[in-house]
RNA sequence: CCGCCCUUAGCUCAGACUGGUAGAGCAGUCGACUGUAGAUCGACUUGUCCCCCGUUCAAAUCGGGGAGGGCGGACCA
């Protein structure tokens, strides 16, 4: 595959490119090593697929691809994952990630999984570590992951460390390049600033949009109706898109459009199929898409209705998630054990 | 170690001084209107008032003890 090729591969469907021509040197020079880290925090729902259905562009660009499960972090920011959970927490996201890979038309055996606390107490890394928090001021690295860490009236010393912390994953996995959600630009920022006094380069970032949620604002974790997760069975998820706010033509904070955009359309490319949306004869018939800006069009010049468009949207998304749901429900006690309150009885 | 403050609905809080078994806003649910949702109208729901003991006919409210959280002081060979 040429360069440019894979340029565009690897930046398709990002919301920045820290820098492009820092990019375009690493992919000219070889096969460079991008990261993604996720806390094992919350249960993981339809927001984390499409970035990692995003990890099969990486691959499929030659790239060395590395998942950080970043249990420390999880309990650092706020104590989101209590301690005694990080265990439990850590394996349900890996057999999920793995599930989305997989998905997401990739082979999960191509990504290499690391866990935090494999090397995060090593003693290179606490040295580290504390020179930089002897670097850096407080209100600097609460800037920096003002995005990430939850915001408290009496904020932890744990949200202080985590983008230090982050950081030193770049260069402790070696990343040339680092990949997260938008909201992960500030902590990325302050590593660009960082490292080069640490023994690494200022890691490339990449970073994808941050969807809407169904109910027309940001999508909130904590707020089931705003969010399809990765379990809820096909009427569940037909129902939530349903009751998704998705305004006729319009785009803006638009999530029913969004995840067709960013999940459904490009798992349907890999596949070489096109998405259909079976329409009443009363209002047209079928319509179908080999891509996503001819349905993006129809949508904003009210020829396809928001209805038919939900209708449809909800058919893929569920069928693009199955089989990651299967793969969780075959294993129940991965999400008994890492969310007792929640899934302890099932 | 000492002192002060806070803890009430899913969330933000009022009520406490002047005891009479609890309220607002937001959220949520349901209808109406739309070929979806939202907006807008209409209706509705929501609680171990942090825990324990005591005073009282009666305690969210008063007294004592405890837990959790916050703030400050002191100590600094």
């Amino acid at each position: 595959m040429e360069t440019a090729q894979r340029f565009d591969l690897v930046t398709r469907n990002t919301a920045e490119v820290v820098e492009e021509n820092e990019l375009e040197e690493l992919l000219a020079d070889g096969s460079p090593s991008v990261y993604v880290g996720y806390a094992p925090t919350g249960e993981m729902h339809i927001a984390h697929f499409t970035t990692i259905r995003k990890l099969a562009d990486f691959l499929n660009a030659g790239l060395d691809v590395t998942v950080l499960v970043a249990d420390l972090h999880a309990h650092l920011d706020d104590e989101k994952s209590p301690f005694d959970l990080l265990d439990a927490r850590t394996e349900y996201y890996q057999e999920a990630i793995e599930g989305m890979v997989e998905a997401a038309g990739a082979d999960p055996a191509d990504v290499t999984f690391v866990r935090g606390m494999d090397y995060q107490l090593d003693e290179e890394y606490a040295l580290e570590l504390y020179r930089m928090a002897a670097e850096t001021t407080i209100s600097r690295s609460q800037r920096a992951a003002s995005e990430v860490v939850r915001e408290s009236e009496s904020p932890n010393l744990g949200g202080l460390l985590y983008p230090l912390m982050q950081s030193l994953d770049v260069e402790a996995l070696e990343a040339d390049i680092a990949y997260g959600g938008i909201d992960q630009r500030g902590i990325y920022m302050l590593s660009r600033e960082l490292l080069p006094d640490h023994g690494w380069h200022k890691p490339v970032c990449l970073f994808a949009p941050l969807l809407s949620g169904l109910t027309g604002e940001k999508m909130s974790a904590s707020d089931e109706a705003s969010k399809v997760n990765l379990t809820d069975s096909p009427d569940v998820v037909a129902e939530k898109i349903g009751d998704a706010y998705c305004p006729t033509g319009e785009t803006e904070g638009n999530g029913v459009l969004e995840y067709v955009r960013y999940l459904v359309f490009p798992i349907l490319d890999e596949r070489g199929e096109h998405f259909v949306v079976e329409r009443p004869e009363q209002y047209g018939g079928d319509l179908v898409y080999e891509t996503y800006g001819k349905l993006e069009s129809d949508f904003v010049s009210e020829e396809l209705h928001p209805q038919d468009l939900k209708n449809a949207a909800g058919e893929y998304i569920s069928e693009v998630i199955e089989p990651v749901r299967s793969r969780l429900n075959e294993r129940p006690e991965l999400l008994a054990e890492a969310y007792p309150g929640t899934h302890g009885d099932q």
